[in-house]
DNA sequence: TATGAATGAGTCTTCATTCAT
DNA sequence: AATGAATGAAGACTCATTCAT
């Protein structure tokens, strides 16, 4: 499978990559803490304990370090995504279990997710663009699986684009309060929002 | 009604105040396009066409303009959290309420939430003290509403806090698609949400 | 006697003059305390209770009020000098009044004092060159009563203009130390100012 | 001899401190001629032939700046302090070498003696602090000298802290007047100044 | 690979002063 | 006499980035 958010960086020694993905980790983390434009290069040549010199050397540019946090994340969520429309499943079930990856993803990635959830809009021309088409995608595979339940009468009648939203704002939200550690795991937290959502727009008599 | 979120910029000449709401209000919109920063003061003179000594004139610093922007929406914001309160109803209804009232300040606010879901974290020192505050007391409010569902046997036992979030997600997520003209106008996309979620937590005894 | 310190502002309100020397002085406290290029004009309305239209009223612009300031301890000066010189003593006892008059003032325009030994360097154009001249003034009637003191066959034969430089640095240097209330008096320092200086230079045979 | 004053600029190439030492030397030359708060970090820029960036490089703040020039100049004046103290002889001769010892640094590094005589006030927080200690420090040590002329009965019995000021007044006021090249040398104002406080302050006793 | 000196446009903010009211 | 809104140049300082070493 393509991964079309990772910049070209082939032909590096063998362990740039390992390092620049380091670089990338920790510097979600500073971005998270201090925001985007906050920070300068010289806090992440602390963090990272590099001179500029060598840090230039990983990163290309501030805005490629951040588009590489993005792709980070979007390279998951995207795979779960995939996994999920593969996976075999009622609709119901389906969105339960999307709803269960995206949870993981966020608490395995919270700077990433922070990161991305709050400073999209510093990416600018090509980069922003991809970006852009890569979330809009994940949307549309949320639309995709309300409208299959809605089709095969699993779900009432409600507007596509309007629920994937609701569902996605649910989910998403999260990256401001859960916790890797401590308190509800993504796993509880997913299921109590799968058994809200779901009952909350499925098509039997239940209401009424 | 009280209102703490506005700085205390009383003896001042009347129209002095509005025009620096005026300002906040322009701004507000460029710090949504741009990003707060990302804006230079200087972008900022020319979308309220007055000199850097005017605007500070009014605006006391970048920092107080974003806590004003962010004080604009929160105090409709808590205001109506208050209404709501004040209202009678059964929980649900109240629920459908606020869940309407929170999407028409965004339809009304759609630049200001934008920064304020954006840049809170800009915000430092007693203002980031006071802004967490307010947000954390209009959180706790839902949370209250929810748990008088529970308490009331309307809504199942569900976490009222978790859910909650959930709860604001769903509704503070509209800011990202939801516009002020066409489309679905807020007090539609209010109700289906209301339909989605009510039902999700309905005590399952309801069904009479 | 004419002063030619005074910039003239004749013909004003007959309390125009009385507000204006207020306002001098008040200034004068502010410019010791924070210095004069740190010290802005809105201070000085505070200070002063004023608003900054007003203030300029009175002050013209804030190096005139700066000069107004010098001009201020420098008639006091000027005025001790003239009336030593006019007085009849011999130059050890002339010179004794001297730094009795000289700490005098030091005493009570201590604020205006610390402004012109510290900013004089603030002043441009020909209110520089005034200053100057009457400072000039000053110190050469130090060098003169020497001199007589050296003729006369009370001194011995030292140099005027180093010994003038080393009595004006012992007695201006009060400007640090010297307290208007507690502690020693004016009168009492320069007494034993005297004491030494005079001694110092005597032509007796005191010495071997 | 441990050096309080310097900042602690360790681990930086060896060069690197050289550079920064004659940017010190030469800021203290314009900051004497226009005034430190008259001066913009774009004249000093001009004056170094450094741009901004590089210029902060080496001087981490104009407030750093200055107060690397008070150090300089204190560092100096602190040693012969120090070497006064160590050195043989009797109160009179100390005193007078003191006083040649502190004309040699007034002349060596007259720029920077008026920066800290005009400017020290510009300091702040603790760099205030430390340079006033070592400043009191000094006064102490001219005052300590006095009283062990007095108790030696060298001196008679004048005040040590009045007379301690009145001969840092006496010395230090030649910042104003003594120049390197041409006209008396630090030494010779030196001797003249000697003979005129050490018989100023003589016991009458003396006179055998 | 890695360093850190250098760039200079850019940051937010304050300044003394003017002027319509 | 007095106000305070407006000006816009200048204030100190930081930025992402480059490059010689």
């Amino acid at each position: 499978m393509a991964r079309p958010g990772t910049t070209d960086q082939s032909r590096r020694r063998p362990n740039w990559e390992a390092r620049r993905n380091a670089i990338v980790d920790t510097s979600a983390q500073v971005f998270a803490r201090r925001g985007y434009h906050a920070t300068g290069i010289a806090e992440l040549c602390v963090a990272n304990d590099l001179g500029k010199g060598a840090l230039y050397h990983y990163i290309g540019s501030k805005e490629q370090l951040l588009a590489a946090i993005h792709d980070r994340v979007m390279d998951e969520v995207i795979a779960s995504g995939e996994r999920v429309t593969a996976a075999t499943g009622a609709p119901p079930a389906k969105l339960a279990m999307l709803g269960d990856e995206l949870l993981d993803v966020i608490t395995r990635y919270p700077d990433h997710v922070w990161v991305f959830l709050h400073e999209f809009p510093a990416l600018t021309g090509e980069r922003a663009e991809q970006f852009r088409t890569r979330r809009r995608d994940f949307e549309r595979r949320v639309e995709e699986l309300l409208q299959a339940g809605i089709d095969s009468g699993d779900f009432r009648d409600v507007d596509p684009r309007l629920t994937a939203m609701a569902w996605l704002g649910m989910h998403n939200y999260t990256y401001l309060w859960l916790k890797r550690d401590g308190g509800l795991s993504a796993h509880d937290v997913a299921k109590q929002f799968a058994d809200i959502f779901v009952s909350g727009i499925n098509a039997k008599k239940k209401r009424r």
